[in-house]
DNA sequence: TAAACATCCCTAGCGGCATTAGGTTTTGGG
DNA sequence: CCCAAAACCTAATGCCGCTAGGGATGTTTA
């Protein structure tokens, strides 16, 4: 009952059993004698290889993230393919709702970089215009997958049940709504996309919003301010 | 030494001293005996007037939503006031960095609708969109203030010093990005909203992306699928 | 006015949890 | 074969959320 011949705990073992820890009774109440009693173990053990409770929840947070896999078939344009890359992030946090929070916690950028250095390759965007459509599509992203789970959580929609007489406008407004969760999700993601282009094509980067004209008297303007 | 002429603690109170100590020594720090300190009572007299800490916690947050005041100027188009009101919320947010993670945890949507309901009278978008147009900015603002506060509260830049050798890309992206923090967010903000008008247009709302076209040829299309 | 009741805080204490200290066995290198 | 490092253990500490039960102060009622 002391050293084992082979060790019985691994960061990544750890960190899975913790995962299914917070998965079957929520992160809150995720206490350490839980993980080391599915790794048969007690709970000092987990000093030997994570600094604190911290370290093992950071080593949940980056197992998380690199759970999203992408299946995405025959893919169309370069902006589909990020769209289908956020759903999949988006599905993969919310099949870990409890666990989700972690994301921001502890954010392991580092493990997004790779990716994000990919797609500026790919695009054909203005370099000025890079890091707005990183920023807006992980913040769509990663917004729309946490507050979905924490909805998930407390057991409500997303969208609670709205008081037609109090708020009548809002009432119609969810009536006409078209779109389910997920679907909604992508519709903003696509609106970005499109904006993207849009103030791109106007040379508007950076400058207030002004429609006045059209579509249809849509030129490029003088080039962005500093 | 027992009942006070007049009661030591109200709801409010609590809340502000909590947030209070929030503010400084964290959200994870924070227990119920500081908080009782900070009103000159006992941590168990907190729940005379809260269930338990949970209750509490989700008083600071509704505490928090409530502070976001809209400080605009002569605004111009309704969007322009999207904006503004969606980056007060996110400098309320970062004023309270450690305490911002409360939003996710109790989400007080009831606050929101109000103004929601109000947006939606001023639109001109049709209402198959208000709802996207509803989460989209809802998930761009929360998820960047979010994100900017627990990077803050790890004393990291929200985007970290990349390795340029390691990702070109990525390095001349952040090289010529033009924009601070918030001039990013509100790029983004402005990005989306440019992209519903666009979707709309050009009657693509829940298509998927084609940009076949250009912007000289961007004509409305047969209306959106069910 | 006095009794009854509700309000609002207190002290004492329980159980759980993260973390530390220090011990014990196994393994592997010289 | 020995010794150091590895990898677990038991025991203990201190904090914290929370409950139980009590007592003083108001307010209402008879």
């Amino acid at each position: 009952m002391a050293r084992p011949s082979k060790p019985l705990i691994s960061r990544r073992g750890a960190a899975e059993a913790a995962l299914a820890v917070i998965d079957e009774v929520g992160l809150e109440k995720l206490s350490l004698s839980q993980v080391a009693q599915r790794l048969g173990v007690r709970s000092p053990s987990l000093y030997y290889h994570f600094r604190d409770k911290d370290a093992l929840l950071e080593e949940v947070a980056r197992l998380l993230l690199l759970e999203i896999r992408v299946h995405l078939q025959g893919q169309a344009s370069a902006e589909e393919w990020i769209v289908s890359l956020c759903v999949s992030a988006r599905r993969t946090l919310l099949a870990h709702p409890n666990a989700a929070p972690l994301m921001l916690r502890f954010f392991p950028r580092k493990l997004l970089l790779r990716a994000y250095d990919r797609w500026t390759k790919t695009y054909d965007y203005p370099p000025e215009a890079h890091m707005a459509v990183i920023e807006g599509t992980e913040k769509l992203t990663f917004g729309s997958a946490l507050f979905a789970a924490a909805a998930a959580v407390r057991g409500e929609a997303p969208m609670p049940p709205i008081d037609a007489h109090e708020y009548p406008q809002l009432g119609k407004a969810l009536e006409s709504n078209p779109f389910d969760e997920e679907q909604l999700f992508i519709e903003t993601l696509r609106m970005f996309l499109a904006g993207v282009r849009a103030r791109i094509e106007q040379g508007s980067l950076g400058r207030p919003l002004s429609h006045a004209g059209g579509s249809t008297t849509a030129q490029a303007r003088d080039r962005r301010s500093a």
